[in-house]
RNA sequence: GGCGGGGUAGCUCAGCUGGUUAGAGCGACGGAUUCAUAACCCGUAGGUCGGCAGUUCAAGUCUGCCUCCCGCCA
């Protein structure tokens, strides 16, 4: 077969782009890539066909329509056009003044050829100015023999936040798969890593060190005192953390901060643990174990405000809670005045007063394992369901998604052994204001971990004109006591969860918008209000007949309304 | 098939320009302890560093061949 094409001149490119590498070696990253993208450059390059007349969706090659513009040209281009280039619209323009270029290009290993040759090459030929650089992460591999039954082994992020918490996920693939290699992806070693990591050893440290604080102090943080060698060890260590952590991050060598940054944890155990301050000797006298209770304390205190610092932007819900718990307020303010990065030790001052100790990490149980793999087994069940007769788009966008999300997906499916969870939902959107290609899960983790994450709205509180309703108003809402039978996520629906309640007379399905505060599991039994004669509504191709009520509180989690006696389905609310 | 990256203790990984008994964390086992989330602390566990050959006084660490895994390309 043969057809006519336009070419775009990649072999002129091949000397200024291996001068433009040899300049800028923090270019491309990792190092394999970098390695592997230069010779094959290297070793020649071909003009690349860039349009195609046997089919016609895509984007017309102006002047001549019969051609479309196929794959990388357009879809690379998108990262500039979405910001604006092109455009006559002066707003546009300044998006792209103002975006452009970006600082870096996060992609998944196997499509860095067309990140770091081709798009390098367009730029040139266009007389743009390149990306700063682009990193290419590996790829997240699932234990074969343990999970690939059936043909859905992927597992999704709402999965384990479900479980074990969205932190407990970042935590995991940023500090188990060293940046730009493959990495394994199992329910065990998730929960090893939240178990021996978060559990035992960062959240238990912060509960013993705050619940000492509290028991000795009244929760008043005391004067540290002179300082021994053990607190100088103690400083020091942390002053190696610090000194570490930084410029790992900053390379993306994520797992190499995290462990450095545990270094520091260990330590601090250690610390309390050979100074014993719950454990008075009887020949040291009261006033000096107090002493040394306060030094102890207020130095272990220390070190966690560090770790906790440093950890944010992988930790974000856990450090805000260590934040309040130490007295400091919200850490997303700290974050923003750039607090954390200016971490030093010495931070704590003595009367503060801390926050109530409360559990960060819970242990996880045997049978959280068991859990994950429940809420994905039905998960996948469902979009199998969802998924027939709807797969025709899906073909089409897998080649022409620059990003290489979709492409990846498809790849995976087929493979079966990548595993590949959905995104937080508003990552997509940043990622292209920011000129930041995602791939795989790790990459939109791990730049979500790389950003501090925008502090929360400010509290509103609605001051609205107090208007009546008529006690016949009211009658109209017919609110009803329900019994939740069955609770379960929706695929693809990160916020919607699925009810089916009883009403004493009859059972009905409520779709309702707690699926972030509330896991399905520990609903079903539940008492609830529901207000019954509400108009039915469909949302994600499912009926809701009903809503429940829930006290909502701005940027909080919503509280289920529930009765303390016993009361019977069906009864109504006047 | 071509190019590139990998194969180090049960698991996940460190090991710079070759140099004393190959390291860390987790897991396992033993001990100690109770402030804490059956957590923490201490100690033990001995892996032919994928295989073979070579260079060298000396090789996970350099060279060649082989093998297995992965990515891109054909």
């Amino acid at each position: 077969m043969s057809e006519e094409n336009y070419f775009f001149k990649l072999s002129a490119f091949e000397r200024k782009l291996l001068e433009f590498y040899e300049a800028n070696p923090d270019f491309m990253g990792p190092e394999s890539t970098r390695r592997e993208v230069i010779s094959f450059v290297r070793g020649g390059l071909k003009d690349l066909s860039v349009s195609r007349t046997s089919f016609s969706w895509g984007i017309p090659v102006p002047g001549d329509e019969k051609h479309v513009v196929y794959v990388w040209l357009d879809a690379l281009a998108n990262y500039i056009t979405a910001l604006g280039y092109g455009s006559d619209d002066p707003a546009d323009k300044a998006r792209f003044e103002k975006f452009w270029p970006a600082d870096m290009h996060l992609i998944g290993k196997e499509i860095s050829r067309f990140h770091c040759v081709y798009w390098p090459a367009f730029l040139m030929a266009a007389g743009l100015p390149l990306p700063r650089s682009v990193k290419a992460n590996g790829w997240l591999l699932f234990d074969q023999g343990k999970m690939s039954k059936s043909r859905g082994n992927i597992v999704r992020a709402e999965t384990v936040q479900a479980v074990l918490g969205a932190d407990a996920l970042r935590y995991f693939l940023l500090r188990e798969i060293p940046f730009g290699q493959d990495g394994g992806f199992s329910f065990d070693a998730l929960v090893q890593r939240y178990n021996g990591d978060l559990a035992n050893g960062y959240g238990n440290l912060v509960s013993r060190v705050v619940n000492m604080i509290h028991k000795y102090f009244g929760g008043i943080l005391p004067e540290a005192g002179t300082e021994t060698a053990a607190e100088a060890a103690l400083r020091e260590s942390a002053v190696a953390a610090i000194a570490a952590f930084g410029p790992a991050f900053d390379e993306l060598n994520f797992s190499e901060a995290l462990k450095a940054l545990w270094v520091l944890v260990a330590d601090t155990d250690g610390y309390l643990t050979a100074n014993a301050p719950w454990k008075r000797p009887t020949d040291r006298p009261e006033a000096e174990h107090v002493a040394l209770q306060a030094r102890v304390l207020a130095t272990a205190a220390e070190a966690i405000r560090i770790i906790t610092a440093l950890v944010y932007p992988i930790l974000p819900d856990s450090a805000a809670k260590v934040w309040l718990q130490l007295g400091q307020g919200e850490i997303s303010a700290a974050a923003q005045h750039a607090f954390l990065t200016q971490i030093a030790w010495g931070g704590l001052k003595a009367g503060t007063q801390f926050g109530e100790p409360a559990p960060l990490f819970p242990r996880a149980e045997k049978d959280a394992v068991e859990r994950m793999q429940n809420i994905e087994e039905q998960n996948t069940k469902s979009a199998v369901e969802a998924a027939s007769g709807g797969s025709a788009a899906k073909t089409g966008t897998a080649t022409s998604v620059p990003a290489g999300k979709e492409a990846t997906v498809n790849q995976l499916s087929e493979k079966q052994k990548a595993w590949n969870g959905a995104p937080v939902d508003s990552v997509g959107d940043e990622a292209v204001a920011e000129g930041v290609a995602y791939d795989t899960v790790a990459a939109a983790a791990a730049t979500q971990a790389a950003t501090v994450p925008a502090p929360p709205a400010a509290p509103q509180v609605a001051v609205e004109e107090k208007q009546y309703i008529h006690i016949d108003d009211f009658a109209k809402v017919e609110l009803r006591v329900a019994q939740i039978l069955v609770a379960e996520r929706i695929p693809k629906a990160d916020k919607l969860l699925r009810l089916e309640v009883d009403l004493g007379y009859e059972k009905r399905q409520i779709l309702a918008g707690i699926a972030q505060y509330y896991e399905p599991e520990a609903l079903v039994g539940r008492k609830i209000v529901i207000v019954a004669n509400l108009a039915p509504r469909k949302m994600r191709g499912l009926e809701s007949n009903g809503m429940l009520l829930a006290a909502s509180l701005e940027g909080g989690a919503p509280v289920l309304a529930g009765f303390l006696e016993e009361c019977p389905l069906g009864a109504r609310l006047k």
